[in-house]
DNA sequence: ACGCTCGGCCG
DNA sequence: CGGCCGAGCGT
C-alpha cells in the first residue's frame, strides 16, 4: 500500500464518483501548518481526506499529505509509518517540502503542488502530537459515512491483531498482557482522537439535547 | 459501522 | 445553567 498511494491515487484523484470497486477507498492525510486559523495554531495541524463516493464499505486511509510550513504547499507522504512519524514530531520539527527530498529527490518550495483539496475527497483536520504506535502496532482509522453522529472511528491492532477501540481497552489489554510492558508499551503511546472534517456539515448535528427533565 | 448517552467543560 | 462535544460502549 505504501508505495501505491503515490502514483495511483494522485492519478485517480481527478475522477469522482465512477471509482472501480476494487479501489472504492481512498483517503489522504496530511500535516498542516495552520495558517488561518489563528486560534491555537501551535504551528501544525493535521489533515485526512477520504474520497468520496464508495459503497457502504468502511473508508481506509490509505494516502498521506503534508503541509509545508514555508510555503503551504501540500506534499504527498510515501507510508503511514513515515506520516506519523511527521504528525508526531510536526511542533518540533515543522515540516518543509526539502525533507520530502528523502523519499522524493528533488523536492522543494518550487515544485508544483500534486494534489489539492478539490471537491474529490473528505478532507479532515487530524490533531498533532498523535504518538506513533508502538512497534508492531497498528492504528487505524475508518472514517464514517456522511449525515453518522461521528466523523471517524479509531481503532488499534495488536500485535496479535486484537481490536481495540478505547484507551479503557488498552488499558486492560496491558495488564493482561505484561509481555507489552516488559517492552516499554505503555498507555501514553496511544491516542483515539479522531480527525476533524473540513466541510461542516459531514457529520449529522445532534438533535437539540432534550433539556434536563422536568420533575 | 453506526447510534446513543453520560458527563465534563465552556460560554 | 444550558448547550456542546468527546469518550466509551451497545447493537
Amino acid at each position: 500500500m505504501s508505495q501505491s498511494c503515490f502514483g495511483n491515487e494522485s492519478n485517480n484523484v481527478m475522477e469522482e464518483e465512477n471509482v472501480a470497486p476494487s479501489f472504492g477507498d481512498t483517503n489522504i492525510q496530511a500535516v498542516q501548518p495552520s495558517p488561518e486559523s489563528g486560534s491555537l495554531s501551535m504551528g501544525n495541524d493535521t489533515f485526512q481526506s477520504v474520497r468520496r463516493k464508495s459503497r457502504t464499505k468502511p473508508l481506509t486511509v490509505d494516502v498521506y499529505t503534508v503541509q509545508c510550513n514555508c510555503c503551504y504547499k501540500w506534499r504527498l507522504i510515501p507510508s503511514l509509518q513515515k506520516y506519523e512519524e511527521i504528525r508526531e514530531q510536526i511542533i518540533e520539527n515543522p515540516f518543509m517540502c526539502k525533507s520530502a527530498c528523502e523519499w522524493e529527490p528533488g523536492m522543494s518550495c518550487d515544485v508544483p503542488e500534486t494534489i489539492s483539496q478539490d471537491g474529490t475527497r473528505i478532507w479532515a483536520l487530524d490533531k498533532p502530537k498523535i504518538p506513533r504506535p508502538p512497534p508492531k502496532w497498528t492504528r487505524l482509522v475508518q472514517i464514517r459515512e456522511e449525515g453518522c453522529s461521528q466523523f471517524s472511528d479509531v481503532y488499534y491492532i495488536t500485535p496479535y491483531g486484537q481490536t481495540l477501540r478505547s484507551s479503557v481497552e488498552i488499558q486492560k489489554y496491558l495488564e493482561n498482557h505484561p509481555k507489552f510492558v516488559l517492552e516499554g508499551v505503555t498507555p501514553s503511546q496511544f491516542s483515539f482522537q479522531m480527525p476533524t472534517p473540513l466541510e461542516e456539515n459531514y457529520v449529522r448535528k445532534r438533535p437539540a439535547q432534550s433539556s434536563k427533565r422536568k420533575r
